[in-house]
DNA sequence: AACTGAATCTGGACGCCGTAAAGATACATC
DNA sequence: GATGTATCTTTACGGCGTCCAGATTCAGTT
């Protein structure tokens, strides 16, 4: 029944590409709004559609918020690839690797959360981060071995791989709080705190082992 | 209008201390059916109250997750105490430490995710982790002193305590997934597990530094 | 070009949620 | 015993996730 289409608003009964358009509006709403604003019907409202539209794209919400999620861990994969490759030696690569981890999650904190809730909920990380040379977790690992990691124990670099990967989550999570806020100033940026509480993992190793 | 409270229901009109019914209330949903479950109405509900009767004791549901969670820092601070003061020596008190964390946060993980959910979402730990000598914080300073960090370094040994706890609460968080089954299986359980990767922090610290 | 079936979107409904306001009930103090 | 205050209930509102029936459009056949 709408004879006059004419107009400017022109929105077509079929949207065209719904899905991408509301994995773009999610995103838009984690960022200006924050995760807690991140309802289905404010997606769909976003997306100008009616709060029932999505269900023929995703199975449920949570469906659509692993599709969010999933380009995060793209835009991780990629901000550590480009760390990784850009480092000035094979050494530098790991602290850069780690930085680069933290850096993509404060400057994404919305989308960070999401990543890790649909991780926590389903109690597994997304497969992808452990196949292929490029997915982050490799490319963790194999920086390890660069650095010196004994390539022959692979417990014991899967091990390593693992805490670097907590450190780099713990501090993801945790950097973000007021009480490091004096420390931050005192180091001159946030970056250079994130450096400084990686390099000084090594004293907590050894208060740890020897 | 009830004349006859004769039965073994007995319920009084005034609970009498429903402020303390409604946290165990809070606690026992979240040990049984999770944190996707814990609604303020829920929480009522398993009290034998209505969804209004909480406002009288919290402002709102976010207070009342604020007192849930500092129980959980409570129990988490004494699960410490006990590891710190029962370690063999000075020497192994920061493993037996971090392996308590750990150990806490993965024998009640809904009670630790609502601590660190109201953290983030007030983008700040609670004040009394900091405060006083038995506080999680400063036993974990303190314990990193007598395992040999040096204590007339401020800056540094803040930097060191907070990456402790960045790799423990990275190993509480990302401990749990499925991808690491088959290596705690390999190593004989999952504190061993815990063990392993706090042990081979070292070889990621050592990547970082030199 | 008209018909048909499948895909997509709307509108409305259900039960749950957090929260507020107004009224009922019990306690405390005088 | 009366009165004020703290506590609890009832009712209500808007928002949420999700389902269902119907409307609309698209794609393929003839």
């Amino acid at each position: 029944m709408r004879e006059t289409e004419s107009a400017a608003e022109a929105r077509p009964y079929h949207h065209g590409d719904l899905r991408r358009a509301l994995i773009d509006a999610a995103r838009r709403i984690l960022e200006t709004k924050g995760p807690a604003a991140l309802s289905l019907r404010a997606v769909a409202r976003e997306a100008g559609v009616s709060p029932a539209a999505p269900y023929h794209h995703f199975k449920d919400k949570g469906e659509l918020l692993d599709a969010v999620a999933d380009e995060g861990w793209r835009i991780l994969n990629e901000a550590m690839k480009a760390a990784g490759e850009n480092a000035p030696s094979p050494r530098a690569a790991m602290p850069s690797l780690g930085v680069a981890y933290v850096c993509f999650a404060r400057e994404h904190p919305a989308l960070y959360r999401v990543m890790y809730k649909r991780s926590r909920d389903k109690e597994a990380l997304p497969e992808h981060l452990h196949e292929g040379e490029d997915s982050a977790y490799c490319r963790t690992r194999d920086t390890l071995i660069a650095a010196g990691a004994d390539p022959s124990d692979p417990v014991g670099l899967e091990l390593a791989t693992i805490a670097a990967w907590c450190a780099a989550h713990g501090l993801a999570e945790i950097g973000g709080f007021q009480q490091f806020a004096h420390l931050k100033e005192a180091l001159g940026g946030e970056e250079a705190f994130f450096r400084g509480v990686f390099e000084h993992m090594g004293v907590f190793a050894r208060g740890l082992n020897d």
